[in-house]
DNA sequence: GCGTTTCGGTACACTGACGTATCGGAAGAC
DNA sequence: GTCTTCCGATACGTCAGTGTACCGAAACGC
């Protein structure tokens, strides 16, 4: 599963690596603390040495670069903090997910501000972020449609349904520019129910309980 | 008007700088397109200075430091892509809307991306960011939507009024992270009419002609 | 226990950018 | 036409970060 074989399991077999997968999992988590802090460009490697309290030659000899740093760090984050809702209607379905990004907006909004324009630059590093935070939040929002499609709930030409991930990844990424705030489960709950429910022709009322 | 008084006008004044407000403007367009093209971080003055043909000693003499001759540039650029608008109705104002913005966007999104992390870093340029690219459109929005109210267009307490600025400039930011391509007239077009336009409650067939 | 391996730490060369100083030369003042 | 002023260019010192080399020491295999 991993993509470096010289951060390896345990087991009993060659076992030449002291870095254990937890601990390469505080690299990981080190590495993405400062890109919440800091942004791409100011993490150094020295940086993430003093954080894990390592030799930058660590560093080097596992994962050879900066940029290959960061895409192990965040192929080792698969967030999937939509993935598991399913209230059994869309409007219940996007209350929740409003909910579930207001909470983890504290570690996702930070993130996604500090690697968005390193991504456009750089392909490795936009696939990485995509597949790492954007697809599976994609794939979990574009489901709760499908499945309000398969129930009836919308119609399946309906055509706010193509915009729903886009406003929502959108809003989350504006609200800071604008009002120099994150956007809080507050904020995207107001939003879910003011702006989409009335796109896609949803009762307000009907919560799903 | 100048917030720089060493850059003066050609009248028969002092008239000591040789930096005409031509000469001036060519330096900000090439910082603004530098930005464009690499991002805050990597935008150099050795970079200004070789695009421009001109020695570093003159950028620092007029500008001092790099933070100050972005803020200068953006002070410069103050778009009005939206201020002119005024079809006679929401539903018209909005298509117009949609379209200067993906007409624009070539110049302004990648702008936003080149320096929306780095706003969020230092208020300086957060400000001088909002003030040449946010808040003239977002006023002009809110003015579309308060004349639409005025109007009766619209009800007052409409509450997805609120969220109309957010959800372009979020699109705008999101579309590029989502589908990797910018957010053009025709994606902005469809966006206004089949989420915007319900969510208000308007009529799509209200062109306003 | 002993040898091997790899970690953590430091020292090092190299690069790139910032900001300063200096200088020749051209444009403008008179 | 001369004199002053400021531009464009370059050289320089400084600093920060990258990536490499080396070394002592701790952990693991046997």
């Amino acid at each position: 599963m991993s993509s470096h074989d010289s951060v390896q399991e345990q087991a009993h077999a060659p076992r030449r690596s002291k870095i254990t997968p937890e601990r390469a999992q505080e690299f990981y988590t080190a590495v993405l603390d400062l890109l919440r802090e800091s942004g791409y460009e100011s993490l150094t490697m020295e940086g993430v040495a003093s954080r894990t309290r390592c030799g930058k030659s660590t560093l080097y000899r596992q994962w050879g670069s900066k940029p290959e740093l960061v895409v192990a760090a965040l192929h080792s984050t698969r967030r999937m903090l939509l993935s598991h809702i399913d209230t059994g209607s869309l409007a219940g379905d996007l209350r929740e997910a409003a909910q579930a990004i207001g909470a983890g907006s504290g570690r996702d909004t930070p993130l996604m501000h500090a690697l968005s324009h390193a991504a456009l630059q750089s392909p490795e590093l936009l696939c990485a972020l995509r597949e790492a935070l954007i697809l599976p939040e994609l794939a979990a929002l574009d489901a709760m449609v499908r499945r309000a499609m398969e129930r009836g709930e919308i119609p399946r030409d309906n055509p706010a349904a193509e915009f729903v991930s886009a406003q929502l990844l959108g809003v989350m990424r504006a609200r800071p520019l604008l009002e120099a705030k994150i956007a809080d489960a507050a904020y995207l709950t107001r939003f879910v129910e003011s702006a989409i429910f009335p796109a896609l022709g949803l009762d307000p009322a009907d919560t799903g309980s």
